[in-house]
DNA sequence: AGCACGCCGACT
DNA sequence: GTCGGCGTGCTC
């Protein structure tokens, strides 16, 4: 009897892949282990086992595996379950699921570049032949592909070598060159414990005149740690005037104990000791409250205002499921896993804290798998959107916080899933409890409360019942008819920023870049630089004196004079960050303002740097775009203002209006978090709007209401479903073509489907292509399963046809 | 998605 | 005469 098995391969192909093994390695095979298999001419790819069985496939020649690489699964039986169902919801392949989930180190793949283990000493004579080979073309060159490994070799069958290799430490593979992300730390100096006591110290010093540096570095320390403070290695040099050798010596005998912390340690320390105060009564009720939710089986939204102290209650349900022997899985958006909240995690729970993060590399993403997977002890695993892919063992929590941030779907590549959609279906098949939290829940979330869906517990008093910030509305339009504003400011902030920093204060002010982006403007012929790949305007850059595109990456140095009409008279027109920058410069030259969007923190630590200024004192004020709304808790601002909300507003786009209310309530959320009580301005054009209205009186369920009657009328969600496909291609008229076909080819689709498009988007060309979209709504009367397999249907067909083989096709299913 | 096979233009 | 452009068809 012949064995096979079903493989998974990372490509965007629908299919299993079959292949053939031996009866000792069908036996020895489990789903979820990885084989490497040859794959097209001369292709091997990493694939994971679905299945194993005994049907030889009647239609082709089945080839070989190259290698069994796993002793044990490297994926579990319910994640390659969830990966299905992430394929078959969001339509795309296995396959592709599997390429976001697996991290590249656990992917063996043809490209591969082999290195040579610089580490490794090792002698000729312990080399088998093929080995030997390969570490000499190893000397000659820097690095090997497997390809060239097999032309030296002169055999197709390499990697079972390598492989071997790798264990004997040889060899190394090449990764990806990522910047190590490390959080700043710093050296605190103690002195042994055995010193404590007056004897023991006195003996200590008298024992070192000979060592007078040592000695006078002791009675530093000790000078500077009466009051129980912590004494830092630099501030210690300093104040002994001696070099780190002496520490360093110090520390050796023992005499001295170093300890390195996250350099917020310092902020840490005023929060010491949080955990141990009782809940507030609010708190404990809506703990109590998720806890029957969750006993009844429902997957739970926490509605609590910002700063009500949600992270406590997640703190307790963490450490219950910790205690059980149990994983749990916190998702926060990108931008809110900043090293304060993930330290303030770490005090609590400790080394049983895993983080997962864009910016850890491909080691530490692979230690964090191996610790989930191998499931040693309990872990409360931290990460952002892609953490939901982890190979849970016994995850029994899943808590998604600021569930309403957009960034939780995932855009580009395929799978373009959205992790709080998915970590439901997580939950159901871990049969793991749901906490969703929100100051501001999306309608979808809320509305799912309202019919049942989910439970529903709200929190509507801040921590320590401060008191909500005082919202107010500015009207610009009448400030600049009444000659009252300042550049962007209007005299109201400018009054209320002077009173703050009168009162040394922190100021906040909030500018969306969206639509704001200053662009480079003729002011003789109205011509605006475009970008030549992209059909946008090129933005202006105060600070490298150039003009950039925010899509493509494209750059060029700012003109001296009008490209079209050679008119020198060119302006800069519209207003970012930068430019509020500068007015703040002009109006408050004795004040030091720091800037926080994608151009600041674009290095590694930048973000941590600019908190530690504000943390510091060192600038009073921060502007900014959302990145700010996020996460952020700085004591001592009391006020926030937001520039214009006007953009917001006008955004065409159905979600436009409650990611305003988001937006401006989690901006202002950043005002007044302790005792005193904060104050918000918002500068408007028009400052009746009604969202600008439910935003100053933290109207949520009135803004809710409005809101789902505006969906209910122009059929979106969460009464309808959506599906977008987007046509990209080189030639307009190809991808309008493209578009067009689709939608004819879909009209034969349930009735009651709506079929919208072809349409250019607001940015028709990207990059060189240009796109259209098509989009599908179908209410919920519809089977969306039935929907999705007749787009997929129509989807290969139309990948069939010869004219439009150069267009691609991406479907994105509740697309944002 | 790759990658090879395959058929038409400017070059040693 | 060849090298190489990228169109198209397949991958167990």
């Amino acid at each position: 009897m012949s064995h096979f098995i079903d493989v998974i391969i990372p490509l965007p192909l629908e299919r299993l892949f079959a292949y053939r093994v031996t009866a000792a390695e069908a036996d020895f095979l489990q789903p979820g282990m990885r084989v490497a298999v040859p794959f097209g001419k001369s292709k091997i790819y990493t694939g994971v086992v679905h299945n194993i069985h005994q049907s030889p496939p009647l239609n082709y020649e089945v080839k070989d595996i190259e290698l069994i690489i796993d002793e044990q699964p490297s994926i579990t039986i319910d994640q390659l379950k969830f990966w299905e169902w992430i394929a078959s919801y969001y339509v795309c392949s296995v396959g592709q699921v599997m390429r976001a989930a697996l991290p590249k180190s656990l992917m063996l793949e043809s490209e591969t570049i082999i290195l040579k283990n610089p580490d490794t000493e090792f002698k000729d004579d312990l080399l088998n032949d093929k080995q030997f080979l390969i570490m000499e073309a190893l000397l000659h060159r820097p690095a090997l592909k497997i390809k060239e490994v097999m032309e030296i070799l002169d055999r197709k069958s390499v990697l079972p070598i390598l492989k071997k290799m790798l264990e004997l430490e040889l060899i190394i593979l090449q990764e990806e060159v990522y910047s190590t992300y490390k959080p700043k730390t710093v050296k605190y100096i103690f002195l042994n414990a055995r010193y404590k006591d007056e004897e023991h110290l006195k003996n200590l010093l008298d024992d070192m005149t000979r060592a007078p540096k040592q000695r006078d570095t002791v009675m530093s320390l000790f000078m500077l740690q009466t009051g129980n403070k912590l004494v830092t290695s630099k501030l210690l040099q300093d104040r002994a005037g001696v070099s780190r050798a002496v520490i360093k010596a110090l520390i050796d005998k023992k005499i001295f104990i170093e300890e390195e912390q996250a350099v917020d340690r310092v902020r840490d320390e005023k929060e010491k000791g949080r955990e141990l105060y009782e809940l507030q009564p609010a708190q404990q009720d809506a703990l109590n409250e998720i806890r029957e939710q969750f006993d009844a089986g429902k997957t739970t939204l926490l509605h609590g205002v910002t700063s009500s102290g949600k992270t406590e209650i997640y703190v307790r349900l963490i450490q219950e499921q910790l205690e059980l022997g149990h994983q749990v899985l916190y998702l926060l958006p990108e931008i809110a896993l900043t090293t304060q909240l993930i330290s303030r995690l770490k005090q609590y729970f400790k080394h049983q804290v895993l983080v997962y993060h864009s910016k850890y590399n491909l080691n530490e993403r692979l230690e964090v798998w191996n610790h989930v997977i191998e499931h040693k002890e309990p872990y409360v695993i931290i990460g952002a959107r892609s953490a939901i892919l982890l190979p849970f063992q016994n995850v029994k929590l899943i808590i998604v916080d600021e569930e309403h941030e957009t960034s939780f779907k995932q855009f580009d590549p395929d799978p373009r899933y959205h992790a709080r959609d998915a970590a439901v279906v997580l939950g159901n098949i871990k049969k793991a409890n749901v906490l969703l939290g929100s100051a501001t829940p999306s309608l979808e979330s809320y509305y799912n409360t309202t019919t049942g869906k989910y439970g529903l517990v709200e929190l509507k008093e801040r921590y320590g019942k401060v008191l909500m910030p005082d919202i107010q509305i500015i009207d610009i339009k009448d400030k600049h008819k009444r000659k009252k504003m300042k550049g962007h400011f209007s005299d109201s902030l400018i009054e209320q920023m002077q009173e703050a920093f009168k009162n040394n204060n922190q100021v906040i002010l909030f500018q969306n870049r969206r639509g704001y982006a200053p662009i480079l403007e003729c002011n003789t012929c109205g011509n605006a630089p475009q970008c030549p790949n992209c059909d946008v305007s090129l933005t202006f850059h105060q600070f490298k004196k150039q003009l950039r595109c925010h899509y493509c990456g494209y750059h060029t140095i700012v003109p001296l004079e009008c490209p079209s009409c050679s008119s020198t008279a060119l302006d800069t027109k519209g207003f970012g960050t930068q430019q509020i920058e500068e007015e703040f410069k002009e109006l408050f030259p004795d004040h030091k303002i720091a800037r926080m969007d994608l151009d600041t923190t674009r290095g590694k630590n930048s973000i941590e740097k600019i908190i530690e200024q504000i943390d510091t004192g060192e600038v009073h004020c921060l502007v900014g775009t959302q990145m700010l709304t996020k996460g952020l808790d700085f004591r001592n601002v009391s006020l926030v203002g937001v520039l214009s909300a006007d953009s917001m507003l006008n955004f065409p786009d159905f979600r436009a209006h409650e990611r305003c209310f988001h937006l401006l309530t989690q901006v202002s959320g950043r005002a007044g978090r302790t005792v005193e009580r904060g104050k918000v301005l918002i500068q408007s054009y028009n400052p009746d709007h009604q969202i600008l209205q439910q935003v100053s009186t933290y109207d949520y369920s009135t803004m809710f209401k409005e809101q789902l009657e505006d969906r209910y009328q122009f059929k979106y969600p969460p009464y309808q479903r959506l599906i977008r496909l987007t046509f990209k291609n080189r030639d307009y008229n190809t991808t309008l073509q493209a578009g067009q076909w689709f939608v004819n080819a879909l009209n034969q689709i349930e009735h009651g489907v709506e079929v919208l498009g072809p349409e250019f988007p607001a940015v028709a060309r990207v990059r060189n292509l240009y796109q259209v979209h098509v989009m599908v709504k179908m209410g919920k009367q519809h089977h969306p399963n039935n929907i999705k397999n007749y787009i997929r249907k129509v989807k290969r067909s139309f990948e069939s046809i010869k004219g439009f083989n150069s267009v691609r096709c991406n479907v994105d299913v509740d697309c944002y």
